[in-house]
DNA sequence: CCTTCTCTAGGTACAGCGTACGTAGAAGCG
DNA sequence: CGCTTCTACGTACGCTGTACCTAGAGAAGG
């Protein structure tokens, strides 16, 4: 943590002579992370809006409309607010997305302990995050574009540590194994999502494939092809992959 | 679905007396796909450019100065194209990133046949995305946010197919197996990447988290951080957790 | 051969984006 | 009270993807 007052000094952006004036506040340092900028300072007039709020407006959008249609206009039209003045809440739009992922995570329904079963508390996880991610479905896009880690995903962490206590790793294998945990279904759900927005782009999808498989260049593919039975449920093949995924997160493998 | 060639009504665009008329071709109906349009019809001037020297020259503007620095415009450039010229090539921007995609898929060095050792196989696999994905930064955003299956992802499709045939999954497991197989590698690679673009955002964020951990609120994050060791070796890290999903793809579960 | 049709090349233009910059005024602190 | 620091927001810039249009090249059909 450096203090909070000296300047780097590789930042001077006027004529080099006023560098070092103490008159000019030069504002020291913000951090990148929106999370420790403070919401509020107490100067100034109150603010209109709250994070919160522009989280919601932005989300809205998202909802309605799909990722592409949160631009910065749109969620400051959304507020009543002029465009430029989204900047004095969020300094660059990916802080906005940052706002966005927060408050869907915490969207979770934690509960106050773990309930002993560790298979059963990683698969409610893992159905809770499809869950909300069918509710949002741009959230998957984002989750895999930024791993933010806003207070909600904080708890939600801590949650995760919880409930995977018992199997006895250590604290950083359980991070690793959280983060295969969530990639996985994230995944899931991305494609989930991306299968459903176009049927034509998957009916051409199964229409190359077949005739890939047909050429004769891929026969794995065509044998593949043609042992496979009915598309199968979704859902089904999301609980057969999670049960290979938590097994091998508690499957004990000598390293902590 | 409708068929192929009622227009749907929505579309006309000019008069619509003319909508019928068979002097006008109405362009059918091109694939949304780009694998189905052939490169080449026969017709017109041959073309000047190819898809792999303008897959070529996006990946060489990727690779210098990253992904968002790929514009139809500076793509045209490299190829000392007029940027529309591009639009005869490549339909929309989102195919010329399945051109990539497909160009750096071809870098695989895949055996004639599988070894006969499935671990090593697939360990062998991954090692080789992982390279392939250094060598490329922007290649993990790209694979979580397309599926894609130009001809080179077929080849690897098939020969994963193969390398996963003596584990007697049939040809739907062994796919659901690749997804979470190749999500894992890519989300590893992501991850690795994001944290070399930003020491100050790492540095940052491991000054949050550790603020967090003293906060009391999260009292299983603090334990891991106090009972973890030092940063650990990133690509130890990596075959770690490369092991877990061997096994949990290799483990039967009983379901085909 | 010439005609015709289809293709390629590329310029112009538009709507929309993120955001740098500057100004005007409100609210807390000394 | 004044000083400082904040909020609000209009204007403007450079950039994006791409719709639309005009020329002209070259193969196919007569």
């Amino acid at each position: 943590m450096p203090s909070s007052k000296t300047p780097t000094g590789s930042e001077s952006r006027k004529s080099p002579d006023a560098a070092q004036q103490p008159g000019r506040p030069t504002p020291p340092e913000a951090p990148e992370l929106i999370w420790l900028r403070p919401e509020r300072t107490g100067r100034g007039p109150r603010p209109a809006h709250s994070r919160d709020s522009i989280a919601a407006a932005a989300i809205g959008i998202a909802d309605a409309e799909g990722l592409d249609a949160v631009s910065m206009r749109r969620v400051a039209a959304a507020l009543g607010a002029g465009t430029m003045s989204l900047y004095n809440y969020v300094p660059k739009k990916e802080h906005l997305l940052d706002l966005m992922l927060d408050a869907v995570t915490g969207e979770y329904r934690l509960p106050p302990a773990p309930s002993g079963d560790v298979r059963a508390d990683l698969a409610d996880l893992a159905h809770q995050q499809l869950d909300i991610s069918r509710r949002h479905p741009w959230l998957p896009a984002l989750l895999l574009a930024r791993p933010s880690l806003g207070p909600n995903a904080l708890r939600y962490t801590d949650h995760f540590l919880a409930v995977t206590a018992p199997t006895g790793l250590g604290g950083g294998a359980r991070m690793e194994a959280m983060a295969l945990f969530n990639g996985f279904v994230t995944q899931f759900a991305q494609y989930e999502q991306t299968a459903a927005a176009g049927a034509k782009w998957q009916a051409e999808l199964v229409g190359y494939l077949s005739q890939a498989a047909m050429s004769g260049d891929f026969p794995h593919l065509a044998q593949a092809f043609a042992t496979a039975g009915p598309p199968a449920d979704p859902d089904r093949a999301f609980d057969r992959t999670l049960d290979r995924v938590i097994s091998a997160i508690l499957t004990p493998t000598g390293a902590t």
